[in-house]
DNA sequence: GCTTGCGCCTGAATGC
DNA sequence: TGCATTCAGGCGCAAG
């Protein structure tokens, strides 16, 4: 599954390939890829043809490419937003090329270069693409400031590497709620881009389990799982960044941070790598949630 | 306002 | 063998 650290692999690949690069045509081949875009599919492929993609930037697990102004005004007031949502890939291919993608193939972009399309290859179809307006995030108010996100993503909290991400204010945010520690580490809106996978390797790595109801965790503890967070992050990071193929811009989630580094996630039964007690699965959320039971004791009163 | 739970979707894996 | 069921997951929205 795309989180943040595969997000970033696209996004940097985007840069590289897609940046200056102006559309002549773009097909949305199912109707749900583009169903965040409210005026439509077909109005989605009409106002993207002729468009430059300028910058590509990101937030969280959510991607845009900021687009050329119609009037070629500067800065840039529209974005094509990209969600890869569980199974959303972004991949370059030769025109006319067709190969076992095909099939999930949702939304291609082909350019006035004649060089490689953009296909959005989507199996289960979660992810999706829109064109929006940008905005100023609400905690952007000085006036000089000309930080603009799209519409869509404003309510999404800044990410652990964000340069403006304030870890201090995140931990007293999240000892304010009362909820689970793991559902307060996947909302969103606290901080972005830990999904299921990064929220329990986190917790593993700050012995804490995520049934620990937030208002009572003491603030070096939360701080301590915030920075485990960003420090699982960057080592998939680092690691999916070097499998990054010149004509494949790599998000299928299989990058080998998933095969080798994983302590608990997906590792029901096999030895904890700090203790070697057997690795529990939970149920959560009508999904699932691994943790060592010696290192992260469940508490007396959950709150899952 | 805050918290919780559901539905969206497909294909692999599992159960009968 | 073949059919039915379960599961995975992020996100938006409705309900509590």
């Amino acid at each position: 599954m795309p989180e943040l650290p595969e997000v970033e692999v696209v996004r940097r690949g985007l840069e590289v390939h897609a940046a200056g690069r102006t559309v002549r045509r773009a097909v949305v081949h199912h109707p749900r890829a583009a169903r965040r875009h409210l005026p439509g599919a077909a109005d989605l492929e009409r106002r993207l043809a002729g468009r430059t993609l300028l910058g590509a930037r990101r937030r969280g697990k959510y991607l845009w490419l900021e687009l050329s102004a119609d009037l070629a005004t500067d800065p840039p007031e529209h974005a094509l937003v990209v969600h890869l949502g569980m199974s959303g890939q972004l991949l370059l291919r030769d025109p006319g090329f067709r190969d076992a993608g095909h099939r999930h193939l949702r939304a291609e972009l082909g350019f006035a270069d004649d060089g490689p399309e953009l296909w959005f290859v989507d199996q289960r179809t979660f992810g999706g693409l829109a064109l929006e307006p940008l905005v100023r995030p609400a905690d952007v108010t000085a006036p000089g400031d000309a930080e603009t996100v799209p519409a869509s993503v404003a309510h999404i909290a800044r990410d652990p590497f964000d340069p403006r991400f304030e870890a201090e204010a995140v931990v007293e945010a999240l000892r304010r709620r009362h909820t689970g520690l793991k559902r307060a580490l996947l909302d969103q809106t606290l901080v972005s881009g830990i999904g299921n996978i990064y929220a329990d390797e986190a917790l593993w790595r700050a012995r804490l389990h995520g049934a620990r109801p937030t208002e009572t965790l003491s603030h070096p503890a939360v701080r301590r799982v915030l920075d485990a967070a960003k420090a699982v992050m960057g080592e998939a990071l680092a690691q999916g960044g070097t499998s990054f193929d010149a004509l494949y811009v790599n998000v299928n989630g299989e990058s080998g941070y998933f095969d080798r580094s994983l302590a608990v996630y997906g590792q029901t039964g096999r030895p904890c790598p700090r203790c070697g007690t057997p690795v529990r699965r939970d149920a959560f959320m009508n999904r699932s949630s691994f943790s060592c039971p010696r290192c992260q004791p469940r508490p007396r009163a959950g709150r899952w």
